[in-house]
DNA sequence: CTCTTCTAGAACGAAATGGTTATGAATGAC
DNA sequence: GTCATTCATAACCATTTCGTTCTAGAAGAG
């Protein structure tokens, strides 16, 4: 169960790589979506897009289903918690600077509001 | 400065994505180490490491200096607690759990045993 | 059934990635 | 100086990745 973990990791931290598949999850945050709906802010064709959810989805990052001709992108956030936790096993090497890792600790109790600062590309009018 | 972030992300999401280079952090949690030492345990040629080295370096997971003739690699988590930091911005979506956070959360204040089960590959007989 | 909408896949090209071997550069020992 | 050690770079190759355009398929509307 641990051989296939190492995998696993590979596979999100990949995904967590693209700042367009970021975006993407900034954008699922909001709720569901459609490929049309995610691929707009973006200066890239719609196969793009779905590859990038392909990707996504293939890390775990998201779960898809039907709706009408339509596919839903939905969150799966718990990918997150598997990387946070190996993050969380290097704590011990931040400590230098406690505070900030008291900052860190602080934000994980709040209510949470945006942490993330992810600016999609500029847009290209398609449907006009 | 918001900008840079979103690289650097990538940047660390993207080192991250590699088991060799994952298992080269592990190896330096136990302290410095030179080019011969890190490439030991994997069944890959010095130059492939000295590559995984520099990206490595360029995500700011390491810092080089040098000793003699040898190139010394230390851990530099700083870039881990960034990459953290966003992963921590989805914690509401962890919440359906709250167990699983609530551990999580203990083991941020543990006195940190090691936590990442990075097995390397098979070894080679090198030096017999 | 026909038509429209929405998305995935095929086919292709450019660029990045990860590996190799061979070689050169830097440093210390002699 | 010469030699040995340690590592980085160059050159190359195979594979993957990310983008494109074109087309096909799935699902509802009429």
């Amino acid at each position: 169960m641990t051989a296939s973990t190492s995998d696993q990791l590979s596979a999100v931290f990949g995904a967590l790589a693209d700042p367009t598949r970021r975006a993407i999850l900034q954008r699922l945050r909001e709720g569901d979506a459609n490929v049309a709906e995610l691929a707009a802010p973006f200066d890239v064709s719609q196969p793009a897009i779905s590859r990038h959810l392909k990707v996504l989805e293939q890390a775990g990052l998201i779960t898809r289903s039907r709706r009408a001709t339509a596919r839903l992108s939905h969150l799966e956030a718990e990918p997150l918690r598997t990387a946070t936790q190996w993050l969380v096993g290097y704590r011990e090497y931040w400590q230098e600077s406690h505070d900030r890792l008291d900052e860190l600790l602080a934000r994980l109790r709040e209510p949470a509001a945006e942490t993330n600062a992810t600016e999609p590309q500029s847009r290209k009018e398609s449907q006009s």
